[in-house]
DNA sequence: GCCAACGTTGGC
DNA sequence: GCCAACGTTGGC
């Protein structure tokens, strides 16, 4: 599993929230100009300039660049069995599915880049639901964002394995959403079938050519583009390969 | 601020 | 289970 560390117990209470929510948001705004700097680590060689180039295209909106506007994700989440500090951390899509109101709270993600996107996902954005570090990788459902980000609770908690010594009450590190089941996929879409596209694009330059699959490898919550995502939900209505 | 050591992710 | 690819930490 990813640092998603699905918990089994809750199943995240969609709305009814909203103070907190937007307690966590404004405190979140100052908070991030801080932690903004040591999340932001260039990709191993690339530039710096690189680097901030590409923060700026995020921030923006409009342009030549600001084609690369994230509307959809991908969140990646263990199915098997995994002892992580004494606690299992396998959440599969039958998990999800079991949960009240097919909805869990994404916590336990404890990486910067991941984080900062959890921050930016938007009420009713869809994602794909990967199963990672499993015999079979690859994307199995369908998921919506039903809660924007709030204070990831299990930072706070000792016993949980993603416990944060160095995080305040009054200013929380970590941040979670709540997402909700949509619709399994129409077939498994193996990662194996998703990187021949994306080397094939990067050859003529199909939409998968930059999907952070592959150039972030290890990152556990990554966003797509328009093309890529409706590019991966095509691949769906063929026959697998 | 550089960089080596270390820890983690996750495909294979 | 191996190990490549990173992200983080800490010495200097």
């Amino acid at each position: 599993m990813p640092w998603p560390s699905r918990k089994r117990d809750k199943g995240a209470v969609a709305d009814k929230k909203e103070p907190d929510a937007k307690i966590a948001k404004t405190e979140n705004e100052t908070s991030d100009k801080e932690e903004e700097e040591m999340s932001a680590k260039p990709p191993a060689g690339s530039s710096k300039s690189g680097w901030k180039n590409w923060k700026k295209k995020e921030s923006e909106s409009g342009g030549e660049e600001s084609k690369i506007t994230y509307c959809h994700w991908l969140l990646k989440s263990e199915p098997e069995s995994r002892l992580e500090k004494g606690v299992d951390v396998k959440f599969s899509v039958d998990d999800l599915k079991a949960q009240p109101n097919q909805t869990t709270c994404w916590d336990g993600v404890r990486n910067y880049q991941a984080r900062n996107f959890l921050r930016s996902m938007k009420l009713g954005q869809q994602a794909f639901f990967y199963h990672s570090n499993c015999k079979e990788p690859g994307i199995v459902a369908l998921v919506k964002i039903v809660k924007e980000a709030y204070p990831d609770h299990t930072q706070f908690d000792q016993k949980d394995p993603h416990y944060d010594s160095t995080s305040r009450k009054e200013n929380p590190k970590w941040s979670m959403v709540d997402v909700q089941f949509v619709r399994m996929t129409k077939r498994f879409i193996p990662l194996s079938e998703i990187k021949a596209h994306h080397l094939a694009h990067k050859a003529d330059g199909g939409p998968l050519k930059d999907m952070m699959l592959f150039s972030r490898q290890r990152l556990s919550i990554q966003p797509l583009t328009q093309e890529e995502f409706d590019f991966v939900l095509s691949l769906e209505e063929e026959k697998p390969h």
